[in-house]
DNA sequence: CCAAAAGTGTTCAACTTACACCCATGT
DNA sequence: ACATGGGTGTAAGTTGAACACTTTTGG
């Protein structure tokens, strides 16, 4: 009970992060140097992560490791998937890794995964231990255990989910311009957009309201800010059946 | 190693069946009759499930469920939530009936939830004990722990899968009749699909491929069969962008 | 005055929606 | 002959895609 930590289940946590220009996620790393000869033995990334405590909720669990990088409360968090092969952690460099910091390589540990929303800009990551920082997601180094697979799998997540419903307000500040939404969507679609056509669009979405406010400072014609309103979305969300077949 | 189960970690299958006319689920009964009096300690139903084996994986897992019920390896089948709640087996009958059981109820018990897709009338289930059945949806028994939660959890996910690509040919036989898919379109979605407009939209897809083959002994115009190409789909599948917003 | 990004309309093609009747088969 | 579900086209409205110039600000 408590705060043991549960040796079979663990929660990976995989942190978008928009910083205007590009899509970013905190890896932190895993470093081990053989003290005599200097010589690194292991060094690539992780996704943050944690056992659950005993008795700890999976959902709290995601929270308190976000809480622990960030400082914050309430920042957008959705499960997508749940990774759970034996061989998952048994090649020998991760095995290695896994006696060193103490755990039992011969668990059979499910990780349950969740990916959250973040403007780089309004976040301080808490250096504890173990250097955690953004990487952009286009020049990523080597990751650990299946995490290059997981982070595959979060961003089919994300653009699934950026498609049917605004989730891309969650990386941006509360106040944004047209430009920094399209921007958002170019960089997670990977693609471009044309920009009459993205306002014309965004001018039918009743939920986002357009500010009298315009930038300040800014050596080019202030872009006029809008706001995502929730209570708008929530009257006028469609429930497209939309299907493909 | 080997079958020993994992006392934390269980895999639950919501099954879903078309049967030409309403979309069904395996449910399995949970009963407990006081043998002196008869009356009816606990008389509701769960989803298929069960604990996985330590070293399983938990797809494995799953096939096994279905493989047990079904007697068919290779059916479709997909991940889609992990309920992890510790208070979720926490109420005093499912406590009770865990006791009955002969499992711990102050275990702590993940569940990773899959969804599969078969034709009901293709299926036939084995009865090994507790009595695993077809239940329409639109009218469904009372439901166990939060199997009413995952089901709904999963009926969502259907419904997004489906729209983004074509799985309904999972639910139908090899050969079906385009109102055979169009019905399972509006089964799934609880809607109505105007006839023509559906069959200008199959139309354009290459990847439906009308045989020569028609109906036999039906008494009306029989109509063609179709079959689903996977070849042509992989060819021609759009990776559409086409986002909400 | 120059650089930088904001903001704005039109045209054409593609798709969606609404809607009604004849056809082939078994009984 | 009749009941049953199969199969077909058109017109109007909506949406998506392509495309270029003027405006406002800071330096």
């Amino acid at each position: 009970m408590g705060k043991e930590e549960h040796p079979n289940i663990s929660v990976d946590c995989v942190i978008f992060g928009f910083d205007f220009e590009k899509l970013n996620v905190i890896l932190i790393e895993r470093k081990l140097i053989e003290p005599d000869t200097g010589k690194r033995l292991i060094n690539d990334y992780t996704l943050p992560g944690a056992h659950i405590f005993k008795d700890e909720p999976l959902k709290k669990a995601a929270q308190r490791i976000l809480y622990d990088l960030t400082g914050l409360h309430d920042i957008y968090l959705e499960q997508f998937y749940t990774v759970g092969d034996p061989a998952r952690l048994k090649n020998p460099v991760d095995q290695f890794w896994l006696e060193c910091i103490g755990k039992d390589p011969a668990e059979h540990v499910v990780s349950v995964c969740y990916f959250s929303l973040l403007n780089c800009n309004q976040v301080t990551i808490q250096h504890k231990e173990r250097n955690p920082r953004w990487y952009p997601l286009k020049d990523l180094p080597v990751l650990a255990f299946d995490h290059a697979h997981i982070l595959d799998k979060a961003m089919t997540a994300l653009r699934r989910k950026l498609q049917y419903e605004p989730i891309g307000f969650e990386m941006l500040p509360d106040k944004f311009t047209l430009s920094q939404l399209q921007k958002l969507y170019e960089v997670v679609f990977d693609t471009t957009i044309d920009k009459r056509n993205f306002r014309k669009k965004i001018a039918r979405l009743k939920y986002l309201v357009q500010l009298d406010e315009k930038q300040q400072g800014v050596s080019h014609k202030p872009a006029r800010y809008y706001i995502f309103s929730n209570e708008e979305y929530k009257k006028t969300r469609n429930n497209i059946l939309n299907f493909t077949i």
